[in-house]
RNA sequence: GGAGCUGUAGCUCAGUUUGGUUAGAGCGCCUGCCUGUCACGCAGGAGGCCGCGAGUUCGAGUCUCGUCAGCUCCGCCA
């Protein structure tokens, strides 16, 4: 079909273009039609402008528009003149065009929702229509704001000398970590490739074949469960360094975050962030990605509460356990089932129970205060600072899981009294460091990397690994925003006997580290330069730009909670001869 | 792997507690009218696999079991 070209845009329009005669091309948003008179809104990307046919002096247009419908396409001719009846709702709002010729260069069927902001469509019909639900401007911004980033990105990382270099897609799956997505090898039949979880290892190798700084904007894969806030493929900002330390990495992080949200929002962020270590992190804030956009810190109560004849908490502290409280402002409000649906919360978390006081009218509230005495009460309210009107809850469990299960209180009684809608302006950038090397793996009664194998173990500590592996501190750090990770690195192993010894620790025997990490391994051995780097998540740092909570938001096809594509239905089952051609074959179900 | 919420007209939802005549509303859609609308207005009309499958029952949108899908969370995500 044959139309004419614009020469301008429809939301670009402005006063000063009255008089202008123009031509167009967009999409119908709205139509209304007067009679004597239709006015059309016609959308492009960069926003509406009201069209204009006067049935009056173009009885041949208006016939023609009778059949326009919402989401067609159209191109139009016509005149800016300024509007008897503005509106001011809209940037175009002063101005509208008299059309003096158009016409409809596409049709559209019925859009099985109003490509319009604001609208109330379930996730899936706007993922099985997700071509129309990317038309709505709120979707059109997120995806400026995600170009935006890119831009910033490689214009920061330019300026300051780096280097972008494109990894491997097709690569070798190596244990430990997220499970990996395989690709079968038609030609080494049998074999399979993985997609990588990051490209870690790739980075390393480039910067003992001396790139010194390197970056790269890349997809990473995990095939692990999703969240609102995670996706089997998702983007990283990659970034790698040689003969640097900790502080380089996070210094230039921290001039990125400036520059972006500067960029984007127009928005200054100070720096340098906060660090603290994670120890902290947990004892203070019960999570290793705290929100410090408000208090409601955690309290170990244990010393006040250790004379009380309160079996549960004598029993914690009698295991090595602690008892904990934060004090809830102005919770006493909260109702006795309110209450209980919190004690249902905390137990996701593996609480056992939950106890609570509540001060109120001077008086004190509270299923355990029978086993307390005046005395312990009043120590318990001032070391809590607490209040008329307060109300603490409590856990006793084992250290780690106490502060976990009173974080996540912390972060659910913020949402419910209103804190978070509160500070929900506020960006709270801060970094976690000092994380521990390994976690314990209770189900495989083994150790694991808690960042990942490749990360360096404090010098102070390394006397540690075969001692005591669980205190030993990594030269990691974290990036985080609100209580959103925003990404992680470390300074690396750069000592090949290290990186096995690092291996052996986790539970890797000689032959399993040859197998799978030897390349490795031996590369480490041909002078390696001290590295470190970190991943940022660009996904989520789009996400928190654009202010919305749901990574579906700003990934243009993405995948839904149990990992299908609505739009293109995958994934799917292929046919019996592509299966033949790799040299598989289905098990049969159950 | 587990838990919770949801599934009824194109869309958003009511109806499910306590089974019972022809399953409703708003928006959208279709037709007609309408010269200043911008959530246009007015009049009329069409539109249903009550997610799917079993079961209970004289009778199921409603009760039971299973299953599928969407969302959120726990586990998982170095």
């Amino acid at each position: 079909m044959l139309f004419k070209k614009r020469n301008t845009k429809c939301g670009i329009l402005r006063q000063e273009d009255e008089g202008k005669k123009i031509v167009l091309n967009g999409w119908v948003a709205s139509r209304r039609d007067l009679g004597g008179l239709i006015f059309i809104d016609l959308r492009d990307r960069w926003g509406l402008v009201q069209i204009v046919i006067e049935p009056e002096n173009r009885p041949d247009l208006a016939e023609k528009a009778k059949d326009i419908r919402d989401e067609f396409v159209l191109w139009a001719e016509g005149t800016v003149r300024s509007r008897s009846n503005p509106n001011t709702k809209i940037p175009t709002g002063l101005i509208e065009v008299v059309v003096e010729d158009f016409d409809i260069i596409n049709k559209s069927e019925l859009p099985p929702f109003p490509v319009d902001d604001n609208i109330e469509t379930g996730e899936e019909t706007k993922l099985r229509y997700r071509y129309l639900d990317l038309r709505r401007p709120v979707m059109q911004n997120y995806f400026a704001i995600r170009n935006k980033t890119y831009q910033v990105c490689h214009r920061y990382f330019e300026k300051n000398d780096f280097i972008e270099v494109e990894t491997p897609v097709l690569m070798k799956s190596t244990p430990e970590g997220a499970r990996d997505f395989l690709v079968p090898s038609r030609i080494s039949k049998g074999k399979f490739y993985a997609l990588p979880q990051s490209p870690q290892i790739f980075k390393q190798i480039l910067m003992l074949s001396g790139f010194e700084r390197y970056m790269q904007i890349v997809k990473c894969f995990r095939d692990e469960d999703l969240r609102s806030d995670r996706q089997p493929e998702f983007t990283q900002i990659d970034v790698e360094m040689s003969f640097i330390d900790r502080d380089d990495i996070l210094n230039l992080i921290e001039g990125l975050i400036i520059e972006l949200w500067k960029e984007v929002l127009d928005y200054d962020v100070a720096a340098p962030f906060m660090r603290m270590s994670y120890d902290e992190a947990m004892n203070r804030f019960g999570s290793d990605k705290p929100d410090l956009r408000f208090g409601m810190e955690i309290s170990d109560i244990t010393d006040a509460v250790r004379s009380t004849e309160f079996k549960v908490f004598n029993d914690t502290i009698g295991e090595g356990g602690i008892i904990a409280a934060i004090n809830v402002k102005g919770g006493s409000e909260m109702s006795r089932k309110n209450i209980d649906e919190l004690t249902e919360f905390a137990k996701k978390y593996g609480a056992k129970g939950l106890a609570w006081m509540k001060f109120a009218n001077g008086e004190v509230n509270s299923p355990i205060a029978k086993f307390l005495d005046e005395a312990v009460i009043s120590q318990l309210k001032s070391q809590l600072n607490a209040q008329d009107g307060d109300l603490i809850l409590i856990s006793s469990d084992k250290k780690r899981r106490a502060q976990t299960i009173l974080g996540a209180l912390r972060l659910e009684c913020a949402k419910r009294l209103g804190i978070m809608d509160a500070v929900k302006d506020k960006f709270s950038f801060h970094w976690v460091i000092d994380f521990p090397l390994f976690e314990y793996d209770e189900d495989n009664e083994r150790w694991v990397a808690m960042h990942h194998p490749f990360t360096s173990p404090m010098d102070e500590d390394i006397a540690l690994l075969d001692t005591d592996p669980g205190s030993v501190r990594a030269k990691a750090y974290d990036l985080v925003v609100n209580g959103a990770e925003l990404g992680g690195g470390s300074i690396r192993i750069f000592n090949s006997d290290l990186q096995q010894k690092m291996f052996n620790k986790l539970g890797l025997g000689d032959k399993e580290i040859e197998d799978k990490f030897g390349f490795f391994i031996k590369a480490l051995k041909y002078g390696t330069p001290p590295h470190g780097g970190i991943a940022l998540g660009l996904d989520r740092i789009v996400m928190t730009l654009a202010g919305t909570d749901n990574i579906r938001d700003v990934i243009a096809f993405p995948k839904t909670t149990s990992g299908l594509s609505l739009m293109d239905g995958s994934p799917s089952f292929v046919v019996e001869e592509q299966l033949k051609e790799l040299g598989l074959k289905l098990l049969s179900e159950k």
